[in-house]
RNA sequence: GCGGGGGUGGCUGAGCCUGGCCAAAAGCGGCGGACUUAAGAUCCGCUCCUGUAGAGGUUCGAGGGUUCGAAUCCCUUCCCCCGCACCA
């Protein structure tokens, strides 16, 4: 067959050969012209524009995989929405506070910031080079004062409105580094600092906290209308708030010359007359009392407590409670199973009905009461008698039932009986708890936002620094093994701004997830100098419409961002409350089913692969290899692949561009093969355009790399083509892939462009329209479907029926007769189906056909399903009839049952054809 | 333990929400063919079993159930991954 010729080559291929296409020139070339023409460019003042967001990269100075990976899919998806017509913000920025900067500039006697800025320059070159659409007016460092001001500002709001305040937390701290340490930062069983290996102490510290936990509730309610989220973020955002609701009762703990109310929290009042024991945590204060004169309970605590074994370990303290609600003196005992940070720090033991408390009972000896029995089957309280109790000797019943040996409250379902027994005693109360805790911003570092605060030396206290007097800039870097802030001494002297006398500056910085936590509203107006975002821009903004970051930051910055979002909406007026609408949580990229790390060595370099094969193939292999969120593989051999399909690609457009003036050839283009590949262009737009709105790019690229595919056969196979329809075909697959590879794409959208209007100046693959079709996907997989069928029954007959050369084949359409019987038995619910079918004379004149037919429809009655109707199955087939034809280089004929042997068309339905090979 | 997600053909992995067109997409690997001096690349097929006209049989962790019909829905059970956890 002939091909398409090639009879001069273009400059820009010239290099192009069996290796592939020039990329580098190519990618250099577009990113040049995308800069010069500012085409990512966000104006102020567009209309509620489409907001792409990627998580914020810390600028360690060199882009990783996972970066790549996380970067391609929002600026694919921002491309996506551009072409569809949208405006797209879709700004970067940098997390450029922390503690790696510090170390680093130690290590190589250099300061905190330049380190950082440098890594900045590095990634942002990196980013350029992968061809990230930023609008780069936009950018922001957070370690710049123009930003951590606003960290400031918001710190004196969350100040002013009670929801900052400083209080004793304990830290992990190294007496040798002499800073805090974060709870990541202390490694291995015995706890030492990763930095020195020096042991970690605890120490009480006053911190800054921020009161999140005034918002648990709503930012726990709220979660149920994050229907944009994936579940598992938003179960791990609930189980980190872990709100609970239970009962608060108050224990009278007396002896020894200790005479005090104790509060302890349950979430099974219920079970209270089960309780046989009463346990207080090795630090709660009335322990700390007892230490000191009883050696017994001080030998537990500091020699015996171990809270991270298994075991539940106690000692006996002497000490009795009283059962607030049955009044019997319960034992108290110092328990290391008791965490004075959940509930109250002290509980009422149940053995009976709690897995933990019972094996504590076995282990110390107390009692071990049922109280709950296993509800019985249709069991009414009201009438029927109390079950009898349940044997908890060997293991606690730990589910809801009926109340048992409780008194009064016997015989009541358990949730019936909390209510009563915590309405019922005094001092109970129903109490809400959470796992939550306010958020602690002290970090004893330099290189982070400081506090605004300074401490008067006289008697004002820790007073804010005044708004006007913002921001408190960092000193110069001190290179010292502490703080360095504390160490620089003319940087803390400061005056008391209330009373004017002398003050010490606050020495603590803030935790960076501070800065992270509302740096999406700053995209909105980066250079705003008299507030952290401009208030109706960021009505009309935001929220985020599609967020983009990796799994990692489920609960700490998204439970943060939602956190402060809220508070601005409060304090500020911000009519957004979530700040982000939906949530992708990207996949890992791993090599051999292991993460990349450093520490295994088994990093792929980005820059590596663009050099090498360009970033369109990296982005392109990394999209189409999984779906966004799943982890996948790094291929060597899939990124070659992929690079070789790009290069088929551009070779094919160039193929068609040089033979675009002089595709007069002797023979016209067959309009059946135009039509099966219109059709196909038609099904590859309708599937790629839901498929980019649902961000499955994987799916999306299979059909546009399925377009080029078909081109390549029709050009191959089909010449002459239509020149028109290769054009689109080709504008079209170009188009689809832009989002994904846009540098090739504005390359190929030039020669396809230039050439179909010279002179013109040619525009942008970027701004280009997103191709549009009628074609419905259904409809265009049914006729898909219908090829496919054909073909693959032509292929098992020639092999079953061992045909080795088949002379001529024929395809014969069902009669119409068939295709209404088919719409009848469909619709029908009638009980005799060919009865009804023989009420349509012109059915019931094809006597036993339509007896037979009709009797095989019957039999399959519940399976039937639509099909195409005739005449496109008739197009449709003949369309494809060349697919079949180069298959076997045999003629192929389509033809109408009217027009075919009566023997063979009988054989012939609806969806299913009649085939007819002469051997 | 609690919560979430999974177990599909030689492998990776879609399908499951909305049961029938599902022996089950796609890719990899393997086999055959075309092209090539050859290799590579590319292209066309095949790749559970049986079958001389598009057929039949046995499959989607295991067992049961619902249904005319189940990879898909329900129950039980085993295993894997992730998050939380001596959480009162």
């Amino acid at each position: 067959m002939e091909r398409y010729t090639t009879p001069t080559t273009p400059p820009v291929y010239k290099q192009m050969s069996q290796e592939g296409y020039d990329h580098t020139a190519v990618e250099k070339r577009w990113q040049e012209a995308w800069a010069d023409a500012s085409v990512y460019r966000t104006p102020d003042d567009v209309d509620d524009p489409t907001y792409v967001l990627g998580m914020y990269p810390y600028p360690s100075g060199k882009l990783h995989m996972g970066h790549v990976r996380n970067y391609t899919i929002t600026d694919a998806y921002a491309r996506y929405r551009r072409m569809r017509g949208d405006d797209v913000l879709h700004p970067m920025g940098w997390d450029a506070f922390g503690l790696p900067a510090e170390n680093a500039a130690k290590e190589r006697d250099t300061n905190p910031r330049d380190w950082t800025f440098d890594c900045i320059d590095t990634m942002r070159g990196q980013m350029r080079s992968m061809g990230f659409g930023y609008d780069w007016d936009r950018e922001i460092a957070t370690c710049t004062p123009d930003y951590y001001e606003w960290n400031q500002w918001l710190f004196r709001r969350f100040h002013e409105e009670g929801l900052a305040e400083q209080r004793d937390a304990e830290v992990n701290w190294c007496p040798d580094c002499e800073t805090v340490l974060a709870d990541e930062q202390v490694e291995g069983e015995d706890e030492r600092c990763w930095r020195c290996d020096h042991l970690v102490e605890q120490r009480e510290l006053e911190q800054w906290f921020l009161s999140i936990t005034e918002y648990a509730d709503e930012l726990l309610d709220c979660i149920d209308d994050l229907d944009g989220w994936p579940d598992s973020v938003r179960q791990m955002q609930r189980n980190w708030i872990g709100r609970q609701e239970g009962t608060r009762l108050t224990f009278a703990v007396s002896g020894d010359g200790v005479d005090e109310s104790v509060e302890a929290f349950t979430t099974r009042a219920d079970t209270a007359f089960g309780a046989t024991f009463f346990a207080l945590a090795p630090d709660h204060p009335i322990t700390e009392e007892l230490v000191a004169a009883d050696d017994d309970v001080r030998e537990f605590v500091e020699e015996v407590a171990d809270p991270e074994g298994d075991e539940p370990n106690g000692v006996a303290t002497g000490l009795t409670a009283t059962n607030p609600v049955t009044g019997a003196e319960l034992p108290v005992f110092v328990a290391d199973f008791v965490l004075s940070d959940v509930g109250t720090g002290a509980l009422m033991g149940v053995p009976g009905h709690d897995d933990r408390d019972h094996a504590f009972a076995e282990k110390t000896g107390v009692d071990v009461v049922p109280v709950v029995a296993p509800e019985p089957e249709g069991y009414d309280p009201e009438t029927d008698a109390v079950p009898d109790a349940p044997d908890v000797s060997e293991a606690a019943f730990t589910d809801d039932g009926v109340a048992v040996n409780s008194g009064d409250y016997s015989g009541l379902r358990s949730a019936d009986a909390r209510a009563a027994i915590t309405a019922d005693t005094d001092g109970a109360a129903l109490t809400t708890q959470y796992r939550l805790r306010d958020w602690g911003i002290s970090r004893q570092r330099y290189w982070g936002t400081p506090i605004p605060v300074v401490h008067c030396h006289d008697d004002c206290g820790s007073v804010l620094v005044p708004e006007a007097d913002l921001p408190v800039e960092l000193p110069e870097f001190i290179n010292t093994t502490g703080n360095p802030l504390d160490a620089a001494e003319e940087w803390k002297a400061t005056t008391c701004p209330e009373c004017g006398g002398p003050a010490t500056r606050e020495t603590d910085t803030m935790d960076t997830f501070v800065d992270s936590s509302w740096y999406f509203l700053r995209y909105v107006s980066p250079d705003l100098a008299d507030a952290p975002f401009d208030p109706d821009r960021a009505d009309d903004w935001m929220p985020v419409d599609q967020y983009v970051g990796g799994i990692e930051h489920a609960v700490m910055h998204l439970l943060y961002s939602r956190f402060v979002t809220k508070f601005l909406a409060d304090a500020e007026g911000l009519t957004t409350r979530e700040p982000f609408t939906n949530l992708l949580a990207q996949g890992m990229v791993q090599l051999d089913g292991e993460k990349m790390s450093k520490s295994v060595g088994n990093v792929v370099s980005p820059q590596r692969i663009v050099d090498e094969y360009g970033a369109d193939t990296a982005r392109l292999f990394m999209m189409q290899a999984a779906q966004p969120e799943r982890d996948f593989d790094w291929s060597e051999e899939g990124v070659r692949s992929t690079y070789r399909f790009i290069t088929r690609l551009t070779r094919l457009v160039e193929e068609y561009a040089n033979a675009g003036g002089s595709t007069v050839t002797d023979a016209d283009p067959d309009p059946a093969v135009a039509a099966y590949v219109d059709d196909e262009i038609d099904a590859a737009v309708a599937v790629a355009t839901e498929e980019y709105d649902d961000l499955t790019f994987n799916v999306a690229l299979r059909e546009a790399q399925g377009l080029v595919g078909t081109l390549r056969n029709y050009v191959d196979y089909a010449a002459p083509a239509d020149p028109a329809v290769l054009n689109r075909g080709l504008s079209v697959a170009v188009r689809l892939l832009a989002p994904v590879t846009p540098h090739v794409a504005e390359e190929l959208y030039e020669t396809l462009e230039t050439d179909a209007e010279p002179g013109e100046t040619p525009a942008f693959a970027v701004d280009a329209d997103w191709p549009t079709s009628d074609a419905d996907r259904g409809t265009a997989e049914m006729r898909r479907r219908l090829v496919e069928n054909t073909r693959e029954d032509v292929r098992q007959i020639v092999d079953v029926a061992g045909i080795e050369d088949p002379s001529a084949i024929d395809v014969v359409i069902a009669p119409d007769w068939k295709y209404d019987a088919l719409e009848i038995a469909i619709a029908s619910d009638a009980d005799n189906l060919i009865g009804e079918l023989m009420q349509e004379s012109h059915i019931r004149e094809e006597g036993d056909a339509a007896a037979a037919y009709g009797q095989d429809l019957q039999a399959e009655r519940e399976a039937l399903s639509e099909t195409l109707p005739g005449d496109d199955e008739y197009e449709a087939l003949r369309a494809a009839a060349w697919l079949i034809e180069r298959e076997f280089d045999a003629p192929v004929s389509v033809t109408r049952a009217a027009d075919a042997a009566d023997d063979v068309v009988r054989k012939a339905e609806p969806g299913r054809p009649a085939i007819d090979i002469t051997e």
